[in-house]
DNA sequence: TTGAAACCCTGGAGCCGCTCCGGGGTCAAG
DNA sequence: CTTGACCCCGGAGCGGCTCCAGGGTTTCAA
């Protein structure tokens, strides 16, 4: 399997398949007399369970580790759990901002409905009291 | 007020003032006969302005645009409104994004509750299982 | 047989928004 | 006279790609 073909099985862009063999999160791939790199499954596999990992947001170094797991079993699984319970609280600490981000936004949208001049736009006039440290109607506070 | 002054009364990062007048963000203040910056009331409103929409998570030249508009009040505040609205699409996006990923990451937390070894760890079955396309109890499909 | 399209290679730069570093100058207090 | 706090600058580094220039190879068709 070539890379080309490797990208189209798993999706994962030609470049990105050779970054991660840069930063070696797969392994070097045979050569042929061309210099091409080819592929087995064992690396269509590998590549898949990084991009699950990539799915759910985990940075590489992460998955890195993961990696490490999947070739040595025999080893303690404590590091797995403690190492998915960040990533979870990673997201939960996200999620939290992003909300109150959207209810401010929102209410910041609701400031301006028509089409006038910056001057009387009320978005902007949000922005600018609120950097103040005005109260305002974005901010629950 | 010298830099160090602005970033007490701000906040931000004496490094991060200085970026922001690298890329044209802050304008160029005024310098003391050594060469130290020195900033004045607006230098310090316009900085608090844009950390505010940084709060808000809006990139860089999303501020430079709401900047221009600060300067410019004549100009039609169209563009205002469908900044926002991006800004706020990106976000609801994220945030979608974020929750389908906080259950799947819940529901593989719940595969391993103990200490074992990595073979019989059930969070790396399920992402092994998962990076293999086949049904697994941390997808909701 | 030639040539164009599609594939592959490498090393390096660019993206965002900072953050840190090295190597230096300035200034007031003790 | 030294210590420490403050300031300057240019450049590198972060993560995770993505793109580019400049080249080689393969494959198919005219």
């Amino acid at each position: 399997m070539r890379i080309g073909d490797l990208a189209k099985a798993t999706g994962v862009d030609i470049e990105t398949i050779r970054y991660y063999e840069k930063v070696g999160l797969l392994p070097e791939p045979g050569r042929e007399a061309n210099g091409y790199r080819t592929y087995r499954q064992a690396h269509l596999e590998q590549l898949a369970f990084i991009r699950h990992c990539r799915a759910l947001d985990m940075p590489l170094e992460s998955i890195r580790r993961l990696l490490g797991f999947v070739a040595h079993p025999e080893a303690e699984c404590g590091d797995i759990n403690q190492l998915i319970e960040a990533q979870l609280a990673r997201v939960r600490a996200r999620l939290n901002s992003l909300r109150a981000l959207e209810s401010q936004l929102a209410s910041l949208r609701a400031q301006c409905g028509e089409n006038h001049s910056a001057r009387e736009c009320g978005i902007l006039h949000e922005l600018v009291a609120a950097a103040h440290g005005e109260p305002c109607a974005c901010h629950s506070r």
